[in-house]
This record gives C-alpha cells, structure tokens and sequence, in this order.
DNA sequence: CCTGTAAATGTTATAATGTTTCAAATTTTG
DNA sequence: CAAAATTTGAAACATTATAACATTTACAGG
C-alpha cells in the first residue's frame, strides 16, 4: 500500500487536499461534530494519497510525523471520518479514501485500477435503482452498499506498466 | 462466525449440501481440475452453514475432524473453489458462502441480513447491465465486481432477534 | 513397473489487519 | 468551578492471511 499517489488526473494535488479540508471543516461544523487534530490529519494523509492508504499506511505517516501513535488511534479516526461521510472503505482492499462527494447524500461505487492503483468514485444513480430494486424484490431491507469494481482503468488499459 | 446456521429457507439441508457437492464434482471434471479430498471437504464444510464462514471456522471443523490442518491448507483450499466458481468470498465479512449458481457464468450479488447472517445470492441483470454501463462510461475495463448489500432480510425484518 | 515431473499438501514462522480494555486527559455543560 | 461526557493514550491481544521451504502424492512416458 504505497502512499503518495499520482493522482489519477493531474491536478494541484495540494489545492485539492486543502479543499476537501476545509469542506470537512465545514460539514462537521453544521453537524456539530469534533474535527480534532487527529482526525483532521488522519484527512488529511488520506487525500493526499489517491489511492487507497491502509489504517497501518496511516499510522506510520503520523508515526513519521513524530506522533506516536497506536493502532486504536487509527481506527477511532477512520470511524469518526467514515461516520461523517468524509472517508470510505474499501473492502476489497482493506484500505481507505477520501470521500469525493463528502456531503452529499450518495451510495458510492468504486472503480479500482489494478494495474495503478488508482480508485475513482462515481455517484451512478441507474446502478443504485437497480440495486435498491433487487433488494426490495426479495424483500430486503437494504442498509449499506459495497459496491467496488476491479479492473482497469483507461490509462492502463491503453498504456500498460506506468504508475 | 457461527457453523451451522439455520438455513434462510426451510429444506433439506442434507441433501441441499449433497448436491451442491454432486455438482461440484461434475464441474471440476469437466474443467479437468482435481476436487482432492481436502478440497471437497471445505466445499462441504461450507456447505453445511448457510451463513458465511471464516477461513479459521473451517480450520477449526477440520480440526474437529481430527484432521491437523494449519492455515495454508484452508487457504488454499478456499483459493481452489473460488477459482473454480465454487464459493464466494465476501469481502465485507471476511468470510466465504457456497455459490449457488456454480457452473453458471454470473456476478454474484450478496444481500447479507445484519441480523441473522444469512446470505442470499442473486443473479440481477439489470444491476451487472447498469454496472457494466457505469463502468464503460469512464473508459473502464472492469474484470471483477463486488457487490455486498447488508441490512435486514424479510424474517428479521418482521420479527426481530430470532436465529 | 519404474521414474521424472508437476501438482498438492505439510509445517513453521511471520506478516497484516483489527479489537478489547482500562487509564488519563481534554472538552463540554450545568 | 465541578461533574459528566467525549476523546486520546497505551498495552495487550485477537483475527485474518501469506511466505518460504520441505515432503508427499498423482500421473505421464519410457
């Protein structure tokens, strides 16, 4: 689990962490909820890799930080962003990311590259229909999607062996 | 993890599990591959719960066998059958569930009741056609999905707390 | 029937991921 | 300020999964 990512489009990598710090600040603000220091840093390791950073990958950032921190630590932080629709994870992966829509109301959908490792979040709303059809078909109550799919991405898929 | 679960529908469990094992048989056969005794026994361990096991459940029951197995063995065990569409790994639980629909090319789709942990497998078109849009949509090239549904199944949700 | 080769299994150790528990500190609230 | 609740620290432990290498078994060709 590799941190650091090349993002999957480039981009001001650090505008865009910056942005969704202060958009969490915000969300948790108006939920009236704590963004600590830890928690807010935790955020903030999480985007400033694209890919999927393991709760480990995450604890010896902030270890690196000179923060010496357990793995408890971690995952209070993981849960706390995970709760508050600021992080997801990915279970197929054991690892976590930012959440691209952080406020808004949304099942996301994960496309995984296995060749780069990049991740993309797409919001598609004829995949949740359908999926909250099936359910409801068989008369399940549905809760939590885990939706990911593995493959490979356009720019590997075209150009295989980069990042 | 708990082995032996009621099953979601009442049935001759018995002979629900000697078929699948039938069916399997035939499948590796045909696929020229070798359902050694190790491997049909996880099969059938498997089997007998309905509700996801672990990889240390299944270990724990060959154990119980007086069969002195350590973890590679499961694994590797585990890796055959699902290579061969035999079971099912669900990421969200860590745990594997016989495929209901072996032989049969499909994606599979889990609605995992939260309550009695009783999974049900299905075969939804629309969702596999809405993913397999969403996907290309983005240029992806998607190879595997996993699609996890948790909440409450029709008995829990009428009647909560039994098994 | 031997025998070389590949596949499968055994065995030990260890890595990676995640949780429990209880104590201490901090923040919020009355 | 003081009590209560939330958050964090810290140590130990539980669970899930893999690496590495030795041994056994199945099987095709001589």
């Amino acid at each position: 689990m590799s941190a650091r990512a090349i993002p999957y489009r480039p981009h001001n990598h650090d505008a865009c962490v910056n942005q969704a710090l202060t958009d969490a600040r915000a969300i948790c603000q108006r939920q009236n909820a704590r963004l600590t220091p830890i928690r807010e840093r935790v955020l903030e390791l999480i985007w400033q890799s694209h890919k999927p950073l393991g709760a480990y990958d995450v604890l010896a950032e902030l270890s690196s930080d000179g923060h010496n921190a357990a793995p408890p630590t971690v995952y209070r932080a993981l849960d706390f962003l995970q709760q508050h629709g600021l992080v997801h994870r990915i279970a197929s992966l054991n690892a976590f990311i930012g959440c691209t829509h952080a406020g808004e109301s949304h099942t996301g959908m994960f496309l995984i590259c296995r060749a780069c490792g990049n991740v993309l979040e797409l919001t598609a709303p004829a995949v949740s229909k359908a999926v909250s059809k099936a359910a409801s078909d068989e008369g399940f109550r549905a809760e939590n999607t885990t939706l990911e799919i593995a493959g490979l991405c356009p720019r590997c898929h075209a150009e295989p062996g980069h990042d």
